[in-house]
RNA sequence: CGCGGGGUGGAGCAGUCUGGUAGCUCGUCGGGCUCAUAACCCGAAGGUCGGAGGUUCAAAUCCUCCCUCCGCAA
């Protein structure tokens, strides 16, 4: 059996998992239905907006099914209806239970953001780059009942590099996922995938990102606060506090200066951005965005707000 | 009808409350100083103040509507 045979279900939800549908659209393989989360209110105006999933599925005129969860049987049956050979899972965010598992000749398939059982959970991508880790990848496994604990089918590992974001992580780890996710396929219609066990003993968890931690505190080393500012874009992004506005960081850079300075004063504000004092090392501010405003180079700030960040200032 | 902050020469801002022919920090162009310069000095160009109505002798400034950017919240 060819994989271009398979009754593929695909869920998911944001643009991580929209690229992963858009390839197999793309390389001609049989989507019979496309569940994502149900449409929330988002954006100014609390307008209800559809998940990127969903759009690509509208454009493709592809069946769509948004159940809030799995626990109506008739939700269940309503997959069970669609007779799938395989579900492929990609951040779709809602816990499937053993008997939507049970579905698909061949199971639920998952393409996570690490290289498990490194990082498993809701932030693989950003942990990763938060924990200053040199790689990571992306990991084919066959869903289970526990949380990224299915047996690992296939991985691939991508290099972070020293000044990608989150947003670049993601940007590089697709069409890696995608690839694995297509030849696991191969693997699975051919009848020759190798489930591998997690040795449960390494895991990992990377938890969600909240707003809080995205509040830097300037006694942290200038390597940590550098990856905190890369790590946090495109959400929440990494921010200070100055005269009373919240100021966010979009791009900054490690000076390896010495440093005696209480941390968060700022040293020099000039063309090529603020230094400021950490805890260890000097954090220089390239790029920031004000309340209300467009994000901007240091020296375009510094035109209008001088005194903002005047040596000496304190930053917290 | 979720909350809030903006749109002023190429850039970032002030001026709006207390209407009266537009200012600051940069950039650009020309000239000067200098071994030299991203430094300094002198000079110049460049704006129908997001748009449309309205009030007024007079509107960036007051009133109404619209467009658009951003943050929070989800």
């Amino acid at each position: 059996m060819s994989a271009r045979d398979l009754r593929i279900v695909f869920g998911g939800t944001p643009a991580f998992a929209a690229g992963h549908l858009e390839a197999l659209i793309r390389e001609g393989f049989k989507i019979c239905g496309v569940y994502t989360q149900p449409d929330r209110p988002s954006g100014r105006g609390r307008r209800l907006t559809a998940s990127p999933v969903k759009a690509l599925a509208l454009e493709h005129g592809l069946p769509v099914y948004q159940p809030e969860n799995f626990r109506d049987q008739q939700d269940i049956d309503t997959l069970a209806d669609l007779r799938p050979d395989i579900f492929v899972v990609v951040a779709y965010g809602i816990i499937l239970p053993q008997a939507v598992l049970d579905i698909p000749v061949h199971g639920c398939i998952n393409v996570h953001g690490s290289l498990l059982p490194r990082l498993r959970g809701a932030a693989p991508v950003q942990r990763a780059l938060l924990n200053g880790d040199p790689e990571t990848g992306v990991t084919i496994m066959q869903m289970n009942r526990g949380l990224d604990t299915g047996d690992i089918l296939l991985t691939r590992t991508v290099p972070i590099g020293s000044d990608d974001t989150s947003e670049d992580l993601f940007q590089h780890l697709l069409p890696a996922g995608c690839a694995a996710l297509l030849e696991t396929l191969d693997l699975i219609a051919a009848g020759a995938a190798v489930p591998v066990p997690q040795d449960s003993a390494l895991a990992t968890y990377a938890e969600k990102i909240t707003r809080e931690e995205s509040l830097l505190n300037f006694a942290e080393p200038a390597e940590l606060l550098h990856r905190k500012i890369r790590g946090y874009i495109p959400w929440p992004v990494a921010s200070f506090t100055v005269d009373g506005s919240q100021v966010k960081i979009r791009r900054a850079r490690v000076l390896r200066d010495p440093v005696t300075a209480e941390p968060g004063t700022v040293l020099k504000a000039g063309k090529e951005g603020i230094s400021v004092a950490t805890g260890s090392g000097i954090l220089l501010l390239e790029i920031l965005q004000l309340p209300g405003k467009q994000p901007a180079d240091a020296a375009s700030v510094l035109n209008g707000h001088r005194d903002m960040f005047a040596p000496g200032k304190r930053l917290s």
